[in-house]
DNA sequence: TGTTAGTTTAAACGATCGTTTAATCTTGGT
DNA sequence: ACCAAGATTAAACGATCGTTTAAACTAACA
């Protein structure tokens, strides 16, 4: 067994093993958001992928190693374009705005296209723990490490664990909209359901609100507690 | 076989199954909260709680069905502490402050307690939609509704769809923060974490911050896409 | 005390899971 | 043409899954 590190780099030796890979790489990745890593069987991967089962193990080793793989393939691409944004914006001239900053992190997310790393990411935050969190770390650490920096410079009041958290609490709430739609309770069941850019506008509005205008540190316990 | 609707209500005719019952929900709500769905065996629920494995199928007839109760146990008393609470701050003189409704909504279900719905609901947002959403649904959305009226009234100048969508994203942050403790990369891992009561002021200030000070409709684009 | 409905139990069922084996096929190198 | 390494395949392995069966047990009522 021989499990090979890249697809596209290597000079493929004999056969078409490569497009194997990235046949069951794109499957994978679609069905993991749909149904988790416990909902998505090695069987159904290979027959929707339309390659055998037991190739799955020869090229990736196991399930876990199959997860792992997938979760890189999807989280790479949306990574470097959030990245070649956020150096797009350094490179203007002046301090981005943080509506820039959080524009550019947020929309890449959910205009999404092709490759659905967020609806994966946000299945990744599910799964057992001791799964998750290494991948989504290594997945996600590095850009949202950047990001932090940038909205450190145009947010240099804050401190950096307060911006942390709040920039912790802006990726809640954009992965909670990756993940569905809101429902009926939140939007109403009667109204129009909006286009996906406004939602976003949204989000980038209410994103920034909070991470602007909210009290710094602890030195407004404005009214609470009545119960 | 005979699916028993109601533990507590119910006089127990001949033996201790309201006992059994109960070992077998509370077992599952930890369980489920910890594993998900696919990843909590029936076997394993049955050894935890100390009962034998088909004594679960007896009761609740099927694992779906157990989930449902399992959901229903976790997340009633939560309810009606959020609704107790609610009804407080609107039984006191003057409008409650949006601040009030929001801590009001958020600190319960991460305090929490005993019982882990807050984990056990951030769990159901990853199964399969057609389990999923359905059962939060009807667990949250009575609640939910109640809370938004009275924030409605505290912000009557929000659209009802912009203040929907905007709570919306309050719960996506409170669940994301109930999920996991925030990792490193967000929070710096050399600092030293923050006590839980802080963070849910922080989260607060944040979501009032968000709720109340974002700009209304679209009426302001502020800057953003550079490319 | 015998009856009976309700409950608990051990054991098994069929299905599906991830993984492995061993044979076959493909293809570049000589 | 022959060889050998990489890739694909059908078939099976052992384990675990949710569920069912049928017998044993418990306790209120006649």
């Amino acid at each position: 067994m021989v499990i090979k590190a890249s697809a596209g780099a290597g000079k493929k030796r004999r056969a078409d093993s490569s497009l194997t890979r990235e046949k069951i790489l794109v499957t994978s990745v679609r069905l993991f958001s749909e149904s988790g890593f416990d909902g998505a069987s090695m069987r159904a991967i290979a027959d929707v992928a339309g390659v055998n089962l037991a190739s799955m193990n020869y090229h990736f080793g196991s399930k876990v190693q199959l997860f792992e793989a997938a979760i890189e393939y999807s989280a790479a691409p949306i990574n470097a374009r959030r990245i070649r944004q956020l150096d797009a914006l350094e490179a203007a001239r002046g301090l981005p705005t943080v509506a820039q900053l959080v524009r550019a992190f947020v929309d890449v997310d959910i205009i999404g296209g092709d490759l659905a790393w967020p609806q994966l990411s946000a299945r990744i935050l599910a799964e057992p723990s001791n799964l998750s969190e290494r991948l989504l770390e290594r997945a996600f650490s590095p850009t949202v490490q950047r990001f932090l920096q940038a909205l450190q410079c145009s947010l240099p009041h804050l401190d950096p664990a307060q911006l942390g958290l709040r920039f912790y609490f802006v990726v809640g709430a954009m992965l909670h909209l990756v993940r569905f739609s809101p429902s009926p309770m939140f939007t109403g069941a009667a109204l129009p359901k909006e286009p996906k850019e406004q939602r976003i506008d949204e989000l980038v509005n209410f994103a920034v609100a909070g991470l602007c205008q909210a009290p710094i540190k602890n030195n407004s316990r404005k009214g609470d507690r009545t119960g």
